[in-house]
RNA sequence: CGGGUAGUAGCUUAGUCCGGUUAAAGUGCUGGUCUGGGGGACCAGAGAUCGGAGGUUCGAAUCCUCUCUACCCGACCA
């Protein structure tokens, strides 16, 4: 008997943290809201760098790196943004520890060694990007400049989440400045898709291509684009997010350049980020009671093999099967992984590597030998079936790409089966409290609606959809006109 | 920052109300034998000065005081 996996029925909530914990993808540290993530999580997150880099490369973006660290006065330049992010920012004082002379077995902060000026730990790289771009740009030769970064970042969250929501996080954030207003929002729209077309063909999370509401939008932005996702429980996770800067952050950071004709004008900017947040989408979307389900596109190794005997000549002769087979496979591009460890028996690597989501399984044993057959087990459908030996890699082939299918099929009818638009506001209530995910309904167009609908229910507005039809209507809550429906949800 | 709960073996917990010899169990760990097609069985072993400091007492995991930490509910969370 080992560790048994909470329900997704019993306890949501408690179903996902263990699950993350027991799939070995990460855990808690010893530092408040920070996690360690673990060599198995840790292929994952690479599996998603990977693609993601590659679409950025092939979209004409470069890579860079900027400081860690942004002083506070530039910090505080663009005033929104600044505003925005105050309440959770980590701020470094001192350069120095020193000896506690009441206790020579401590450390404390030396006094003496004060910095002049704070330094904030970056929760975003706008600021310290932005200073540095004024010194890059002169011209209109020098745009279009298409940056992006791999980092880590720190926002000082008041409740934590493995993945979900932690004090430090890793992630990417694109930061591009053009010559035209037209174009940064190309651009910004451009990346929203690029995020959207990763989720589906990656992740197999369908999502929702929108913009944000003016108060969900990211702090300095003039408009934010975002892709949504629906989990398992009903509630909505933000994945990515792209956002138009306007010319805000030029003109805080007095980033101009000379036109074509030779005018001096500010420049026009984008940001974009998804970070290991998509973990958390990535595990909510498809797990079950059994643990983590991967699709093939992103796990570490896409089969297993796992041999069953009594004793060394039947592991041997399993072994020579299994190496041949394990070079075929990745002779066609498969990663596999043979199992081979004598300290396990095969019932514990079976929910061992279901735990962990490897899409199949190839089970051999003395009859398979035999029989000139293997076992094969899909984690998707948790079903079972003997094989001849010789179709194994073509089945294995084709398999994956049902899986990474099937998965996605799965999510998005499951999606698309809780998106229900409603008319009342009673219906609104009814609806977020027994079946949950997106409700589209009519929305007045105010902050003021937004916040008391958020007050009473707890429901947000996650975006309003790129492709939301043009319908006259009246708002769920003000009955006041409206042209086109949003989607509300609660989110995480 | 307000309200609540909890710190005992690597992990999960019992024991605390009502103080009493060597602090208990499951799991995990180590060794062995039998096993091996869905988290194996049995045997043996290692492992905790009971979050920390102080106090009461002949005697403290247990009572008192202080303190630290974590978690939950609020507040907060582009």
């Amino acid at each position: 008997m080992g560790k048994k996996l909470t329900k997704r029925s019993e306890d949501y909530s408690k179903w996902y943290n263990e699950l993350v914990v027991q799939a070995d993808l990460a855990e808690n540290s010893a530092v408040r809201g920070c996690m360690v993530i673990k060599p198995y999580g840790y292929a994952i997150w690479e599996k998603m760098q990977a693609e993601l880099d590659r679409m950025f490369k092939e979209t004409g973006h470069e890579n860079a790196y900027f400081p860690l660290f942004v002083p506070k006065s530039l910090f505080e330049a663009e005033e929104k943004n600044a505003e925005g992010f105050a309440k959770e920012c980590a701020v470094v004082t001192h350069y120095r520890l020193k000896t506690d002379p009441e206790d020579s077995s401590k450390l404390i902060v030396d006094p003496n060694a004060k910095l002049e000026e704070e330094l904030i730990v970056r929760p975003t790289s706008e600021a310290i990007i932005w200073n540095t771009y004024k010194g890059w740009i002169q011209s209109y030769r020098d745009l279009p400049l298409l940056i992006n970064q791999w980092a880590n970042v720190v926002r000082w969250e008041m409740r934590t989440r493995l993945f979900l929501r932690t004090a430090e996080f890793l992630w990417q954030e694109g930061h591009t400045a053009h010559a035209t207003k037209e174009e940064a929002l190309q651009e910004a729209e451009l990346m929203n898709n690029v995020y959207a077309e990763f989720a589906e063909n990656f992740l197999a999370v369908p999502v929702i291509k929108g913009v944000k509401t003016e108060s969900e939008r990211f702090a300095g932005a003039d408009e934010t684009y975002c892709i949504e996702a629906l989990m398992q429980d009903g509630k909505a996770l933000q994945a990515g997010t792209s956002h138009f800067l306007g010319q805000n952050f030029a003109k805080a950071f007095d980033v101009k350049f000379t036109s074509n004709q030779g005018k001096q004008e500010h420049v026009w900017a984008t940001s974009w980020g998804v970070s290991t947040r998509l973990m958390g989408a990535l595990i909510m979307t498809h797990s079950d009671d059994q643990g983590l389900v991967l699709p093939p596109n992103l796990a570490p190794f896409q089969v297993v093999i796992v041999p069953i005997y009594k004793n060394q000549e039947q592991l041997d002769a399993i072994s020579q099967v299994a190496n041949e087979l394990v070079q075929d496979l990745k002779l066609h591009g498969v990663s596999v992984k043979f199992d081979n460890r004598d300290t396990h028996k095969p019932g514990w690597k079976f929910n061992e590597y279901e735990l962990k989501g490897v899409p199949l399984r190839i089970g051999i044993g003395p009859k398979d030998l035999e029989k000139r057959t293997v076992e094969l087990a899909r984690r998707d459908t948790l079903t079972k079936e003997f094989i001849a030996k010789e179709t194994v890699v073509e089945t294995v082939i084709t398999l994956l790409k049902e899986i990474q299918e099937n998965l996605y099929t799965k999510a998005k009818n499951y999606r698309n089966d809780h998106i229900t638009p409603v008319d009342t506001f009673e219906e609104f209530k009814d609806v977020l409290n027994t079946k949950g995910g997106f409700i589209s309904a009519h929305w007045d167009g105010t902050t003021e609606t937004e916040d008391k609908i958020k007050e009473i229910t707890k429901a947000t507005i996650r975006c309003i959809p790129m492709d939301a039809i043009i319908e006259e209507g009246t708002c769920v809550f003000s009955g006041k006109s409206s042209s086109r429906r949003v989607l509300f949800a609660k989110a995480y």
